[in-house]
DNA sequence: ACAAAACGATTGGTTTGATCGATGACCCCG
DNA sequence: CGGGGTCATCGATCAAACCAATCGTTTTGT
């Protein structure tokens, strides 16, 4: 068998696909640029493989086996550093970096009440936050851009393991003066006849509100679809229809200064109309126990701002 | 960051597992003892964490967090060698070793027409043969132990991708002066009526023709259960009862000498009553483009053998 | 069209660190 | 109590990874 390629030249391949220059590649290895291309040099003879075209060309042109190699040598990369990532996890746990991704109907009100507890729980750890879609964040945490994912379940992904964290109720959120506000409870039926006004497409509560009105998914040209919660409460109180909202959004002051109402869902006894909020990371990581020791503190926090808010399902801020 | 562990450090962790022993570890990697403790000791330091029991003890002892490490670094040595064997496969295709697996219920009977066919195909190609059920397949697949496996789809693997090969029809088999053996081709139906023989529990043959016939499948205490198609076809020719036999297996000779006498199965029209033979190996495997490559060879010497014993689908060898 | 700049490959000399052989410390067994 | 066995330590050695400087070629600027 041909010897094992050196992590130091796998490195030299990803920073000079990631970069497509031998000289910021070489920086960037904090290396000369004539080690590194001596390095590539290197691992082409030893591989037997022609990874660059050698041809008069001024950039270098990857092969479409050097591509494929770069692949491999990204997978090689990370499988090592998993190695020094498995001890660093046993010795101190939650420290260091975690580069958390969060989806929009989850973040903007979570969060300020999530980080000072996480901070208070965990002082050394070091949190970075990137809100998104699910599916972008999902591609991030495969590509292994993200460590772990605050979003709703389920999540069907492959390669990675997700952990419930909690329930978020939904609650209808209705104009001022509507002639449903005469009921204390609201049946879903009587959303029925009501214009349902949704997150645009990609959000995961778009889909979850509409099967949780047992409305179909894709039937496309329904209504004009908002960008944001906030976005989509304007609209509810400017009169243009009602719409569900998680009971975290509201906790988290979406409604804050709208004339907009809210009304409990009625469902039958023990039945919780809603989503689940949960963990996901990619299986296998070295990190999973820390994450699993993660889901109290937020769970904590969400059941805390839910509660709150519980208490008094009126109206929202005190517009 | 800690520095990444060197391979060389990883395989000396490795080969101590597996080993139990300094000095052993050391000759298998070709280093000395010394070399061996060094690195051990380095990597411990590295990595701040302490992987063996540093005890007086005379064999070494491994902490929970060294076996945890012994596994990552398991599978970075792996992913690291996957960068290597890219460029090899895509240097030589199909050429070198390569480690089949094939269940007992096709081995036999394929594997004469296989391999010479294999060999005038792929002359470079060395290849080492394991026959073992699905199951114990599978495990040796995802352990890295075998390449390759022949065996009867679906076989629903977590990380692994199948290429369906070929059909392999059932056929039934009966004792001499049976009597259903004045009807040309048998309806399933009249099976029912039979004592149906099956391998034993663990081949998948034993499921798929439970299947075939409609019946339930762990329904413990049948009928006495042969350990290989050869037992199972000398009971039929001692009266027993009947069973259904692959064509594969009828083409490989496994009625020779015995006075089984066969029938096609009546089944709807455009419809077989059989299993699809295929293949599986890892997914993200570096040689997949090879193995894709292999499977028309193993179809041709399926349907060869398949087609001769087609014209003939009365007595076996001529007894 | 010509000069200047940018880029990657090559060369020669330096230094780091992995490895070896030998030795030391310790335990178990007889 | 002595011998065999096992793992850790020590000093010397040597390969290879690295850097600075240079060369040949292509691209860019005017």
């Amino acid at each position: 068998m041909t010897p094992l390629p050196t992590p130091q030249q796998l490195r030299y391949l990803v920073a000079l696909a990631d970069l497509g220059h031998f000289g910021r590649a070489a920086a960037a290895c904090a290396v000369t640029q004539s080690t590194l291309s001596a390095g590539i040099i290197a691992l082409e003879r030893q591989l037997d493989a022609s990874i660059l075209e050698r041809g008069p060309a001024k950039r270098p042109v990857f092969t479409p086996l050097g591509l494929e190699l770069v692949g491999r040598a990204r997978a090689a990369l990370a499988a090592l550093s998993a190695v020094a990532e498995t001890a660093a996890a046993a010795r101190d746990p939650l420290t260091g970096p975690l580069r958390l991704g969060i989806i929009p109907t989850i973040g903007p009100f979570l969060l300020p009440r999530l980080m000072p507890a996480l901070r208070k729980a965990f002082p050394r750890l070091r949190l970075w936050l990137r809100e998104d879609l699910t599916d972008r964040l999902a591609e991030d945490l495969q590509g292994g851009r993200l460590d772990l994912l605050l979003l709703a379940l389920p999540a069907a992904l492959p390669d990675v393991e997700t952990l419930r964290i909690a329930e978020d109720p939904f609650v209808a959120a209705l104009p001022q003066e509507h002639r449903l506000l005469d009921q204390a409870q609201l049946p879903l039926s009587a959303l029925g006849g009501e214009r349902l006004l949704l997150l645009e497409d990609g959000h995961c509560l778009r889909d979850q509100a509409l099967s949780a009105c047992g409305l179909p998914g894709a039937g496309g040209g329904e209504t004009f679809a908002a960008t944001s919660l906030h976005t989509l409460v304007q609209m509810v109180a400017g009169g243009l229809g009602v719409t569900l909202l998680p009971r975290l959004a509201v906790a988290g002051g979406v409604l804050a200064g709208t004339p907009v109402v809210l009304r409990p869902i009625e469902t039958p006894p023990g039945q919780v109309m809603g989503r689940t909020l949960g963990l996901a990371w990619r299986a296998r990581s070295p990190r999973a126990p820390e994450f699993r020791s993660l889901a109290p503190v937020i769970g904590e926090a969400v059941a805390a701002a839910v509660a709150r808010i519980g208490a008094t399902p009126g109206a929202g801020g005190g517009g």
